[in-house]
DNA sequence: TCTAGCTGCTGCGTTTTTCGCAACAGTGAT
DNA sequence: ATCACTGTTGCGAAAAACGCAGCAGCTAGA
């Protein structure tokens, strides 16, 4: 869109930092750059910039600027996206930020399966912690926010909650798996495997272990829900995660057991959008998808 | 903003019906009209005009993008007038939808009051039907609505909701004066002055007719909420409204008691906005003073 | 303290875009 | 058939945007 090159231009010298350089990066020259800028903040009523001595920085009116021009996009990109689907053609993109449980298993099975059936659909996929994705939301970098837990829920609109219980991850032929459920204090005796203090997962565990008096003091510490799963194998340990992330085929080396709600109450995971925002069509229809999908393993 | 000219002239063609007309209201000529019209269907990448023997009308996809101009538009004023409250000074418009009872009284002395404060700002006052005042909002032609009994609230964020009883008026030496509150049957042997059907006050009375086996038949149907107050002084007769227009210093000739809510329930006075919609500073702060004076009302 | 290197900014000639004029093709009512 | 009206297009002129070169101001390092 050509009447909007005087707000990439604007993004160019946020991202720059100077003119120059985001002059370069735009195949244009300083001065015409300049005279852009300038021209536009004489139109805007105030300047967006303040000039330092190094370079340029937003101001606070750039900055509610900023807000401005992201919504503007987004929103631009949305009626295109309706179009396109009134013409019969499904095409678009979706971006979706989500907690790194639903990585292995969750989400490629759906994305593939959208994707199946509306080829020229393409996703971009932001793996956020709980906070993080709230604020992808309210900056229109992502349409979609499925997490484990949020934290603020300001502005974040929920489609679907799905209760989940923590689950002790451990090898097959530890002792724990004898049992279906577990209590916490079980757990705790072995070696810990834990996410690190900004997942839902180890706020729970925290909140839980404090309430009956005791400390977690975990072997690992770490932040890939991968190396959680992986390392209990090498170790004798117990890791812990949400069993939407987890998946009957690796039974064979590890196995996961819940552990009882008297000890560790189930944790929220969210799906959500920016409250108010109306979402793309490719974005909103693979929401309804995902709401199903999660539909369905709340009542299995 | 000049960036926003072709969105002007997409609009202008909108209103006129046809090129040739749209040229002459912009001061352009129509080729020059033509051609922008024609380049912007080729990046937005689909026609948003049909093409008929007698002018041009907008397709679907042109409906779609007219949401998305009138959006962009109240977000960019959103904007300045946010920046334009960080600088210190308080300039800006609110626009409001609201009944035709608070015409006389409230929201004169509410716009009075705020523009003393803030002579910056200016201001629009829409009338509108309950269900005409859900459309402005949803269109961005008005920030705010202040209605009595709105119809469909999709997409209505109630801010505020103020009861009010449905209110007899009639000269003060009528005989229905004698009491503090009247029973609908009481006044309904009196000749009957009435809001025609669109309103909201009508709509109670319909109700609480019907429901007691009797129909309501007139003597004067009428739009206007100040004819009915200066009819009943005419012929001695009974109108309706709601005591949020209705004022003492008129006690010398007319008076006014209300309806027992046994008879006729209660009504809602609703202040609102579009769901989810940032306003602009102005339009926040009013909203606000709007929210408090009515909060007053109820508590007295 | 001086210089090298960076910044944003501006006058001027050139290029690109937009505009106005006139003419053309198509439709519908008189 | 004529007339009035529509949208559309070729072409020269007006306007806007651009590139080049040079300006002043600040800072880090020799």
């Amino acid at each position: 869109m050509k009447y909007l090159k005087t707000f990439d231009l604007i993004e160019a010298v946020v991202r720059a930092g100077s003119m120059r350089k985001a002059a370069e990066d735009s195949n244009l020259t300083a001065s015409a750059l300049n005279r852009r800028i300038q021209n536009f903040e004489k139109e805007f009523g105030w300047p967006i910039f303040e000039r330092l001595p190094r370079g340029m920085r937003l101001n606070p009116a750039g900055e509610l600027l900023m807000q401005h021009i992201g919504l503007q996009r987004t929103d631009l990109a949305r009626v295109q996206s309706q179009v396109a689907d009134l013409s019969g053609e499904r095409r678009g993109h979706v971006s979706i930020a989500c907690s790194q449980a639903l990585l292995p298993y969750f989400m490629p099975e759906q994305i593939a399966i959208y994707r199946a059936a509306h080829p020229g659909v393409t996703f971009t996929v932001n793996v956020r912690d709980r906070a993080q994705a709230e604020r992808d939301l309210a900056s229109y970098s992502s349409d979609l926010a499925l997490v484990f837990e949020p934290v603020h829920l300001v502005d974040f609109e929920v489609l679907h909650a799905l209760p989940q219980a923590v689950h002790a991850v451990f090898k097959h032929d530890c002792p724990l798996a004898d049992k279906l459920v577990l209590r916490l204090r079980e757990c705790l005796n072995h070696k810990l495997v834990l996410p690190s203090a900004a997942y839902g997962v180890r706020n729970l565990l925290e909140l839980a272990a404090s309430r009956s008096g005791r400390t977690l003091t975990p072997a690992v510490e770490t932040e890939s829900f991968d190396l959680i799963r992986h390392y209990v194998t090498q170790e004798d340990g117990v890791g812990f995660q949400i069993p939407i992330g987890l998946n009957v085929s690796e039974q064979d080396t590890i196995t996961h057991r819940p552990i009882s709600e008297k000890d560790v109450p189930f944790g929220r995971l969210l799906l959500g959008q920016m409250k108010g925002r109306a979402l793309p069509v490719a974005s909103a229809k693979f929401g309804q998808q995902l709401l199903l999908a999660l539909s369905k393993l709340s009542t299995a």
